[in-house]
DNA sequence: CGATTTATGTTCGCCAGCGAACCTAGTCAA
DNA sequence: TTGACTAGGTTCGCTGGCGAACATAAATCG
């Protein structure tokens, strides 16, 4: 089940209803695309999905995991359309499909709906904050251990359908640095890596080598939606 | 005036009048500290805020600046405390600050305030991205050039008092490179630099070595408050 | 089955920016 | 007017990650 959306009062769940509908999504599947509109928004129950921004040039940086702790779309509440960002499958699984309209007019009667989206774009703003720290300060080692430690926390799966060029594509550097790291972490015997796959065979190995941000963004998580780590 | 703040219906300001007040920053005046409550938002009307991102150990990043196109402290109306950020003032001047409860009590009103200030916070969740986006991709010649343009456009002055320390800070680089890079600027007679300060001379060219992120945030900017640049 | 496509390895030179160690020139207080 | 402090300026070696150019291996398909 989405951690966030079990935190939403019954009723408004269940006004909720008639208006979603639940997928299964394959790894890969584009959700949103830049200057596309945003209709919907998920809540990954077990899947997850990644954010990226997208530049003119091609290059592209993913900016955000989302998670079944999470919602991806928030933004469909202030401005309808996504903007240099595209939103994909990055674990497989099963998410629910809700009408952004229908998330919007429930924002707007306030409460404790309001107050929970409102926190959650709270969250999304630090983690935002906190991508563009990692992203000046830390190494690629740090960042990919972070990355992979978040799937497996987020998800309960240790592997992963990801291609170099997927991994290359969200940490914003190449194939072949990629290829580098991965090579150094299957040395270490913290992960394992098949064509088309990658799959964590050490969870403290991860946490070990990922950088500082890991713990950052578990705290302020915590600090948000109040439960101990 | 602050550009953000005239949008808003004229009864929502008469609301707002006697829960604000107008005050003269100094340059370097703290204005948020992490971890402190934000009672207060700030309406620039000729200064300018930074927004740092900062860790425990003591480093520090530039995440946005505020100026007369926004406002500082939205985070208000999510959580009530500021998480791992401080907002400064980059450039001394004028700003009007006003009670955060009351803009919150406006904000849950719903109608053109609700809608402004989500727009808003679309706007700094997609700057944020492109913050990220820029530390990963863009040499720190083309971001001091973005930032020092920035400045230049929102505050209508050519003039800053700033050391190369603080500017290192902005970036989240040392002191030496700063140095550096300016020596370059300065040589090509974009800037001049006096103890204490920096003088843009030659607005174009910093537009000629600025990041692309220059032009991507100013379309982001229109797309939203809808002008033509 | 061989051929083409897709994904994984590997190597080498290069450079922006880091770290550390220094020196100089204004500014201010005693 | 002498010191102490703050800010600016310079140099040198090092390294993470880039760019480009490859070589292999696994899957897919005619």
């Amino acid at each position: 089940m989405n951690l966030l959306l079990e935190r939403f009062p019954i009723d408004a769940q269940e006004r909720w209803h008639s208006q979603s509908q639940l997928l299964e999504l394959d790894a890969g599947a584009v959700v949103s695309a830049p200057g596309a509109p945003l209709d919907h928004v998920y809540f990954p129950l077990d899947c997850m999905f990644v954010v990226q921004h997208q530049m003119p040039n091609g290059r592209a940086l993913g900016v955000a995991l989302v998670g079944r702790e999470g919602v991806l779309g928030v933004q469909a509440l202030l401005g309808s359309v996504s903007d240099n960002s595209r939103a994909a499958v990055l674990v497989a699984g099963k998410a629910l499909r809700l009408n952004a309209g229908a998330l919007r007019t429930e924002f707007e009667r306030g409460g404790a709906v309001q107050h929970l989206l409102l926190s959650y774009l709270q969250s999304a703003l630090t983690h935002s904050a906190q991508a563009a720290f990692c992203n000046r300060f830390h190494s690629l080692e740090g960042q990919l251990c972070l990355r992979l430690l978040q799937m497996v926390d987020m998800t309960d799966r240790v592997d992963f359908k990801l291609t170099q060029a997927e991994v290359a594509e969200l940490l914003g550097t190449r194939r072949e640095t990629v290829n580098q790291l991965l090579g150094d972490l299957k040395d270490a015997g913290i992960v394992a890596s098949h064509r088309n796959g990658v799959a964590v065979t050490e969870r403290s190995g991860l946490w070990r080598r990922a950088c500082e941000c890991h713990g950052v963004l578990k705290d302020s998580q915590h600090r948000l939606f109040g439960q101990k780590p």
